[in-house]
DNA sequence: GAGTGGTCTAGACCACCTT
DNA sequence: AGGTGGTCTAGACCACTCA
C-alpha cells in the first residue's frame, strides 16, 4: 500500500454528509435569523473562525462566499466581514427619487457626482435618443449611498437641447426635481431593463467591493409625453441593497 | 534573512498588477465575446487550462466562478463548464405565459409538474388570500426548460375554492390557459416582487446547479378583476437565464 | 476506467485597514 | 505595528459523468 501518499491530517467526512462548508454556512447564517449577528455586525475573523471550527481556511472562505451571494453579508475590503443591513425596495412605477423612497423606508440617503461631461453620442445612444451618431450629451456618473454604504453607480445620460447647462446644477441632489422644476421635463413612461450582473471594473472599485461581487443592472429609459427621451440611466447596484417590487395591470 | 520561509516556486505577479484570475478572466471572457467560444461549447478541463498557463488549479477556478457570477458561463456537475446561451426576456406586463413567450424568442421551453398537492395555508399566505390560517390550497412546483436546460423552478399557489380538480389537469402546459378556459380566471392586474437571491436546497438540487449558485427570484402575485388572488407564484431562476424587461405608465 | 469538477488541507506572501 | 482579507501554490481524495 502506497501508505506514503495518504493524507493523515485529512477528517472525516461530517455524519450528514455535507460538506464543511454549508454547515458553517448554515450555522453563521442561524446566526444571523436569530438576530445574534445584528445587521451592521463584524463577523469574527476568519482566522478565528478557523480555530474555531479547525478547518482550512479556504473552507471557512467558501461558507463566506455562499452567505455573501445570498446577500445576508458584506465584506470591507481588507477590514472584515459584516451582516448586510436590510434591503430598500424599489418601485420604477413610482416617480419618486431615490432620496425621496429612501428616506421613507427609514434610512439615509446621499449622492455624491463623480462626474459631468459632455460626451459624443454612439450608435445604440444615438438611436435612443433619436440623435445623431456624434450629437453632444450629457454624460453623469453618481454614486449613492444608503446609511454611509455605497449601494449603486450610475451612469445618465441627458440630451443637452432638453436640459441645457445641466453641469451649472447641484447634482447631488435628486436629479428627478431638477428636469421637472429648472427644465419642465416630466416623465410619463418608463422603459426598464433590469438582470443579474456581476460588478466588474471599474464599478466594483468605486463601490469598494471586490470586482466580480454580484450586482444588478437596472437599465431605465425615461419618455416625456412628447416621446422624447428625457433620462437614460444605467444603475449598477449591490445585490443584497434592493428589492425591486412592482404593481401593474395587464396588457393583452 | 529567513530565506527557508521564502516559497521559491512563487511566480511574480504580471506587470500590470492585476490578479492572475483576472487577466485569464478577461482571456476567456474575450473569446467568449468575440464567438470564438460559441453558447453551448464546453471549456477546456480545469486542469488543462491549468497546464496552459501554468497557474494552481484554484486560481484558475477563481477564474471561472467571476465569468459564472457574470452569466457567461455555467457548469454541468463533475461534467465541465459551458458557454451561456443567451438570456431569454420576460415582460411581466404581458399575460404571456412561459411557454409562449420563450417560443416567441425563437427558443423550446418545456415544463416538468414535480409535485401537486394540497397543503394548509400558513398566515403570510393565507393573508394574501385572505384566507383563514389552514385553510386548503393548491401548491403547484414545477421545473422549467429552455433548449434543454432546466432555468427556473416554481413554486404556485393556487385557491382551490377558485379552480376545484385542479391536479386533474395537465399542468405540465399553460397553467394562464388552463385557469382561464377551465375555471374563467384571468387576471387583470400582477404584484411582482424582484430580488437577486442565491439558490440553495433543494432548488439548486432541483436545477442541478451548487449550493449558492446567484440566482434570481421573482414573486408574482396576480389578481383578478374582482381582487380574488388568482395565482401566487414564487419564480427560482439562473440568473444567467433571463432579463427583465418592463414597460409602465407613471404613477404620481 | 479515465476524466471531470467538488471539497479540503496547509501553508505562504501581499496590500491595505486600523489603531 | 499588528491584524485583516486578497491572492496564490501544491498537493490530496472524493463523487460523479461519460464513453
Amino acid at each position: 500500500m502506497p501508505a506514503a501518499t495518504l493524507d493523515p491530517m485529512r477528517p472525516p467526512r461530517p455524519d450528514d454528509d455535507r460538506p464543511h462548508y454549508l454547515t458553517l454556512r448554515d450555522q453563521l447564517g442561524e446566526a444571523i435569523a436569530t438576530g445574534r449577528l445584528a445587521p451592521g455586525t463584524r463577523l469574527p475573523s476568519e482566522r478565528q473562525l478557523q480555530s474555531e471550527t479547525a478547518t482550512a481556511r479556504g473552507t471557512i472562505r467558501e461558507a463566506l462566499f455562499q452567505l455573501e451571494a445570498e446577500g445576508r453579508i458584506y465584506r470591507r475590503d481588507r477590514s472584515g466581514w459584516y451582516v448586510s443591513p436590510a434591503a430598500v425596495t424599489y418601485d420604477p412605477t413610482r416617480w419618486a427619487g431615490f432620496m425621496t423612497y429612501v428616506v421613507e423606508q427609514g434610512r439615509t440617503p446621499a449622492t455624491q457626482t463623480l462626474s459631468i461631461d459632455s460626451v459624443a453620442a454612439a450608435a445604440a445612444t444615438a438611436g435612443i435618443f433619436g440623435l445623431a451618431i456624434g450629437a453632444p450629451l450629457h454624460e453623469l456618473t453618481r454614486r449613492r449611498s444608503i446609511d454611509g454604504r455605497p449601494v449603486l453607480v450610475e451612469r445618465i445620460m441627458v440630451d443637452p437641447a432638453l436640459a441645457p447647462d445641466l453641469a451649472t446644477q447641484d447634482l447631488d441632489g435628486s436629479l428627478t426635481h431638477i428636469l421637472s422644476r429648472h427644465y419642465g421635463l416630466a416623465a410619463v413612461r418608463n422603459h426598464i431593463d433590469m438582470r443579474p450582473c456581476a460588478l466588474t471594473t471599474p464599478v466594483a472599485g468605486t463601490l469598494g467591493v471586490k470586482s466580480g461581487t454580484p450586482g444588478l443592472l437596472i437599465v431605465r429609459t425615461s419618455f416625456a409625453a412628447n416621446g422624447r427621451v428625457v433620462e437614460y440611466d444605467h444603475e449598477y447596484w449591490r445585490h443584497d441593497a434592493i428589492k425591486v417590487q412592482v404593481d401593474l395591470t395587464i396588457r393583452a
